[in-house]
RNA sequence: GCUCCGGUAGUGUAGUCCGGCCAAUCAUAUUGCCCUCUCGAGGCAAUGACCGGGGUUCAAAUCCCCGCCGGAGCACCA
């Protein structure tokens, strides 16, 4: 049983014990949700979601998480996903006109596609017209208190002196905010919750500011007068028809906050979930976007996708699958403490995703050269250990070989130049001896890889940890850019480029 | 200062709502062995955790209280 493969061995149980497999199956199944069910899921027709990211910037690891868990909600509850990118700060968190699609790749290389996708900043309007609804209902008031003066008297339980503005003077200056007739910071419009409401942070938010510079995006450039995210965010939600939303501790508040407004028009708020702060080891970056654009800036770092950068597009060029970052997001579950994610994790499950379909090709990294003295032309080990069908390289020797330092063996001990056969380290030259297996089974010889003297391709391979130079065999030259390989002995990498003056790789994991 | 959360092995997670079947699950990690012409894959084994203290109970990871530790919000950021 121990020499059959898994799905020689799931025919053979099919066949002796059907229910046991079923069972087996069922199990497999239980073990595979790590996701809570959602709450109170059976209350509506569909389950509706979405992720908002800030296009600020490119995405890193950690952003990974929304579409990660969101995208396989909505495939758990066969539901909706809406991508709606919260852009309504121009200045501070200023768009990253790149950004939009960026993320929008991101998405799909994590393997899922939003149902519909939706910018805030092209729903100006829409934010207006609510806001002018809620003015009606006393809902909200303009005010030019600074925010020093106003965070004081909040922090007191007391209101500002505009609080009690009628909704006709309210009306007036906020539709002079959204004409233009304000600069930034003279007048805002604020949600009238509960002054004294024993937690300060829900104590009359800003619901629109005033705000100086012009949008990125052409299509919003000329609006001056921008909702918060808690506004927006609340707005859309509804509008949207959204059922579940889950975002992270950060906005624990949010909802709270969003339920004044929500009871103003007298709708229903969504059911909300929140996940804590994710961390990711292995890194000597910072899961920050202002940090890795900061180091691109500083030249550190050669890009968004350069291999110590912990980002998506970074461990995507690594050849890294992208369900193997979304099965490691999900297996985090959704829990509101801070969590580490280990990228031992999401390597073992690209391992097992890219184990079976990477050839197997030989690079030694730097090296010494030894003269090989006798033996066959040529080593010719097989390009896939389990597939021997997909045939051998051929790698051959032309009288010297390169190895790797430290896998020289002392003078007069032999090793095993695999795929080749044995050689005895004498006098500086590795001298045939013989192609008797029994040496490696029996007696011990190691096994290790090698390119001949002339004709390796020279690579750069490029990992977390730096920039590595080596000579990979010839053969390596007829891989495709894009095609994950194995370096025996060294790990996973993915071809990138092919050159005039050689190649480059970019290291995935052992 | 005010207000919210949360604390199970190195990491993540199951179990906590509805106490017992939990001397605590699974994955990853590390180590050892087997197998293999790779340090990959596969197989086997070992390592390793309920934050602390009280209480309730025949019985507590699970319920209650008090501590301790950690995180978040109180922005004209998202």
């Amino acid at each position: 049983m121990n020499g059959l493969t898994p799905d020689e061995r799931r025919e053979r149980l099919e066949a002796l014990a059907p229910d046991l497999l079923a069972e087996l199956e069922a199990e497999d199944e239980e073990d595979e949700r790590t996701l809570p069910d959602l709450p109170n899921a059976d209350g509506y027709d569909e389950i509706r979601m979405r992720a908002a990211p800030n296009p600020n910037g490119p995405w890193h690891l950690g952003h990974g998480r929304m579409p990660a868990v969101i995208g396989t909600y909505k495939e758990l509850y066969d539901g909706w996903m809406l991508c709606r990118f919260d852009d309504t700060d121009p200045e501070t968190k200023r768009p990253d006109l790149d950004a939009y699609d960026a993320i929008l790749e991101d998405v799909e290389y994590l393997g899922f596609e939003p149902d519909e996708v939706v910018r805030a900043s092209d729903r100006l309007e829409t934010y207006y017209d609510h806001a002018r609804e809620l003015i009606g209902m006393g809902g909200a008031y303009t005010c030019s208190c600074s925010g020093e003066a106003f965070s004081e008297l909040k922090n007191a339980g007391k209101p500002c002196p505009h609080r009690d503005k009628d909704p006709e003077t309210t009306l007036r200056e906020f539709e002079a905010m959204v004409d233009g007739e304000y600069g930034a910071g003279e007048m805002v419009l604020r949600v009238r919750t509960d002054i004294e409401h024993k937690n300060p942070a829900l104590r009359d938010w800003v619901a629109f500011r005033v705000v100086d510079t012009p949008h990125p995006r052409e299509e919003a450039a000329a609006y001056r007068c921008w909702p918060m995210l808690d506004f927006q965010s609340g707005i859309d939600d509804h509008l949207t028809g959204i059922t579940h939303i889950i975002r992270g501790i950060d906005l624990q508040d949010s909802a709270k906050r969003q339920r004044f407004v929500y009871d103003y028009f007298g709708w229903e708020y969504p059911e909300v979930l929140h996940w804590g702060k994710i961390q990711v080891d292995e890194y000597d970056v910072k899961l920050s976007t202002s940090t890795i654009a900061r180091l691109i800036e500083e030249g550190e770092l050669d890009g968004w996708d350069d291999p110590r950068a912990p980002t998506l597009a970074s461990v995507r060029r690594r050849g890294i699958r992208g369900a193997a970052v979304t099965d490691a997001m999900v297996d985090l579950g959704l829990s509101t403490s801070d969590v580490d994610l280990a990228m031992s994790s999401v390597y073992a499950n690209n391992r097992e995703l890219v184990d079976d379909e990477a050839n197997r090709y030989f690079l030694v990294r730097d090296g010494v050269e030894k003269a090989v003295v006798g033996g066959p032309e040529a080593g010719e080990p097989p390009l896939h250990p389990d597939h021997e069908e997909r045939g051998r390289r051929r790698i051959p020797v032309g009288g010297a070989v390169r190895v790797e330092a430290e896998d020289v063996p002392p003078n007069g001990k032999r090793v095993w130049l695999k795929g080749f056969g044995c050689v005895r380290h004498t006098r500086d030259a590795f001298e045939y001896a013989g192609d008797d297996i029994d040496a490696v089974r029996e007696e011990g010889v190691d096994v290790i890889h090698w390119v001949p003297a002339d004709g390796a391709v020279p690579v750069t391979m490029r990992t977390p940890d730096g920039d590595v130079t080596g000579r990979a065999e010839p053969d390596f030259a007829e891989t495709e850019v894009d095609e994950v390989v194995q370096f025996e002995r060294v790990g996973f990498a993915r071809v990138d480029a092919h050159g005039e003056d050689g190649s480059v790789v970019y290291f995935a994991h052992r």
